[in-house]
DNA sequence: GCGAATAATTGAGTTAAGTCAACTACTCAA
DNA sequence: TTGAGTAGTTGACTTAACTCAATTATTCGC
């Protein structure tokens, strides 16, 4: 099973301890300003919300916040990588989504009633998030509703990016999702080849398109024993994306 | 097989046509007028926006639009109920989503780029949409900014909502993403039970929850042969959804 | 209201994927 | 550098879900 431990396991350090920075600090918030969410804010307006944010450490595997907390900021991942999953009363933990540095998350929590943070996030490698208020955020848009629109193209994008992910899930057999899931993660569309890198674990991509690590492992080993997939740790090589698109289906 | 049909097919009545009603027509549109994309509209902006529209009628099965179509419109149900599915290329049908009256669809679209449908959408039985052109509500927006306010927790709530359909889909066993479907078609959190009516065939639900018709129809049966459901064609009687919870996981 | 077409159910047999277990290969921290 | 703890792989076996087929219900257009 893939990880099946509880939020309070060692796999999910308990307590979150954010070791703040001091706030003035530039680095790494390059990336921030280029961000669909912010990059239309004037430069004091962008440093106005810096100022009310906090940055957080977390160490690997530690816990940023847990499904049903009240949701009183979002994020903005500056380094490493996170991973979004829920927790089911019988342990099973699924793992939803990958965050990279440059993202945002929980974001679309600024809209819910009552602001609860959908699901966990913890640290897959240590790694450093921008956390910024909620009210803080709002507060800008209401003063300056122009904002809102490079928000609300940021926020149609993410519901696409979400349909897209429940299609691939609807695939019915755990082969052709996995091919969905590899095809997806080359860039320029899948029209040439190249090499990507598993966004998660192993065991946690298997948990993200609901199969069994077992299953994952001996799905990858065939696709690589047809010579459709060269795998070097987490690294894939995928020469001709489409005979892969051609025998799932 | 659940619906394995090409879009060619009699399932999907190939042509579009649209039989417009007048545009002066008021009937059908007051839910409109309250759905939260337009409702911080002022009248006279909602009108023309209604005037820049077109009333379609669809029959029983016919298609509104294709996947990788161009998408110049989005669309607002009035009566009636669709369904958003997508083809592969071996011709099996995989159904995303219903929509209801009152609901938009493809709204997410307008901020594609390029902007195509990411699926089809075709009629489950005869009804009416309003077909609005994406440039006549950007436009608006461009002129109001402060109506982008509302359209961004509108797609926020979109996001969280698709966030929660794939959290479903990576429940890894039939049964159980079954279980979390109907809860999640019980109002008021599932604190009490009740009559939940499918919003789709039972095979198309199945296409929905990825599993054979074949399955949904015994997973049904076991429920209904423990005393978990009653079934009445669509409409499922939910007594205690509390247990339904527990035997799941 | 009739009849054709589609949807739903049920049974029997097959297969893909899960489970359990053993082992190997990493990773990370002391 | 080492060793403990994960992650990943592989084999053997089991089971959930799929496939195919037959039958019964239901729907919808005429």
């Amino acid at each position: 099973m893939a990880v099946t431990q509880s939020a309070e396991s060692r796999y999910t350090k308990p307590v979150l301890v954010a070791i703040n920075k001091p706030l003035d600090e530039e680095d790494g918030l390059e990336a921030l300003r280029s961000h669909a969410l912010f990059r239309s804010l004037k430069a004091h307006d962008l440093d106005y919300l810096i100022q009310q944010s906090r940055r957080l450490r977390l160490g690997h595997h530690q816990l940023l916040y847990r499904q049903d907390m009240p949701a009183h900021h979002f994020f903005f991942v500056i380094s490493g990588r996170l991973r979004l999953y829920r927790l089911d009363s019988s342990g099973i933990d699924r793992t939803l989504d990958s965050i990279a540095p440059g993202d945002c998350f929980a974001e679309v929590m600024i809209y819910a009633d009552p602001p609860r943070y959908a699901c966990y996030a913890e640290a897959l490698k240590s790694s450093e998030v921008l956390m910024i208020p909620v009210k803080a955020y709002q507060d800008l848009l209401d003063r300056h509703p122009e904002y809102a629109q490079a928000a609300l193209r940021h926020y149609a994008m993410r519901a696409v990016t979400r349909f897209h992910d429940l299609e691939i899930m609807t695939v019915q057999n755990a082969r052709d999702r996995l091919i969905r899931y590899l095809i997806d993660l080359l860039p320029n569309g899948a029209l040439e080849g190249g090499e990507v890198e598993l966004p998660l674990p192993k065991c946690l991509v298997a948990s993200r398109l609901a199969m069994q690590p077992e299953t994952f492992s001996r799905i990858l080993a065939d696709l690589k024993s047809n010579g459709l997939v060269r795998v070097n740790r987490s690294k894939l090589f995928i020469s001709d994306p489409q005979r892969l698109i051609e025998i799932s289906q």
